[in-house]
DNA sequence: TGTACATCAGTGAACGCGCGTTCACTGATGTAC
DNA sequence: TGTACATCAGTGAACGCGCGTTCACTGATGTAC
């Protein structure tokens, strides 16, 4: 048996609920914010009773892990494409990284919001916690890079690199890159701040500007 | 009239509902995260009906950005007082007022998360925005201080210094310092990462090192 | 190729619960005289 | 100093609503033979 809904033919069974239920909570994120989200209404947006979802998510922070983890994966993909194996050189694919990082901020919105401001306790969630240590080591793996180009004194950890820059960028991006009413002013554009901060921060690695 | 209730005497009157209902959302979002803030709770909490609070805030949000409101005029304080007009040197106290930050950050997690997480939007809210940007005053006029000390050549704006600062202390602070189960593993303390890359940063700059 | 059957994914009705919100009310407080 | 009265801050009962959750069920799918 098959019927008609919203235009579109669908069988009694779904066939694709898991990710439906997904961009629903997505498209609740970016309407409503991250407290918009409730099993009740990602059920209605996805055409499906109120129990369908627990076939596939045990609860709300399971429903909003998966989909902060399915953040973290396109966010490592990005961010991997972005780097170019470092290539024309490591500090400017470095910064073309950054710039990255931001669009994705921008553009996947709720996705980062998921990712990094949904509440969901990272230890619950072992998929999550490897997905956000995969998208760790593209920036990290980038920075052992650009650190090995430099002169071998006074060369500078690679982790803490690594971590300098994400703690910037997310700076940056939850500061200045949201979509939401609690965006602040800024005299210039994201990207030209983050890459400013990026200049001097390598300047003061003591690396090669190019 | 009078009578005791946990252990308190007090009148039909409350007296101080105002702050014990913000308290009470302090408490709510160190226990169960922002999402956890409910008009109904707060009054519970606070040992009133639940009619009780409309007699001081219109609704939820407001309650919050009362709250996001206090904890950026604290947030102001601690961070003027750590600054302590720039003494011994203004590299230090630029460097003391990190700390300070993310002092914060930890001691009053639920203010901060208030402050920079609540999702309540900024232009609703015009007390909010002007509590926000008297503590970002603070950061600036260190930074005007801060950046006055260096060399006449090259002098980067103090501003951009002040925005970088921000962005690269709320990106450690979110990251690394939450009470909540989001926090990031590290492989130091948050404040020897902050004060490593202010140092970089300030090299970067080309800024005596003291 | 067809049939029987197990399994799976979604239904829809039901329930309790807590929240938001309104309302007429009432006890306490402050002030004018 | 005492009294009358206006105002204020909280009460408690009531209501509708949406959410979470469970349950026996049923339609669809896949597989063994």
């Amino acid at each position: 048996m098959s019927w008609t809904r919203n235009g579109e033919t669908r069988s009694y069974h779904h066939g694709n609920l898991r990710e439906a239920l997904m961009q629903a909570t997505l498209d609740l994120i970016a309407e409503k914010g991250i407290a918009g989200v409730t099993f009740a209404e990602a059920a209605r947006r996805a055409g499906v009773s109120a129990a369908a979802p627990y076939r596939h998510f045990r609860d709300r922070d399971e429903l909003i892990a998966a989909v902060a983890t399915a953040g973290f994966d396109r966010f490592a993909e990005v961010l991997k494409a972005s780097w170019q194996e470092g290539r024309p050189s490591p500090a400017a694919a470095y910064e073309r990284m950054g710039r990255a990082y931001l669009d994705f901020a921008r553009q996947h919105a709720a996705h980062y919001i998921a990712m990094f401001e949904s509440g969901v306790p990272l230890e619950a969630h072992e998929e999550l916690q490897l997905a956000g240590s995969r998208a760790f080591a593209v920036l990290r793996e980038a920075a052992e890079v650009l650190v090995a180009h430099m002169p071998v004194a006074g060369r500078p950890p690679a982790l803490m690199v690594a971590l300098h820059t994400w703690s910037l960028a997310h700076g940056v991006a939850s500061l200045f890159c949201r979509a939401d009413g609690a965006r602040r002013k800024l005299p210039m554009t994201p990207d030209e701040l983050l890459e400013a901060g990026f200049l001097v921060y390598l300047k003061g690695l003591g690396a090669p500007s190019d």
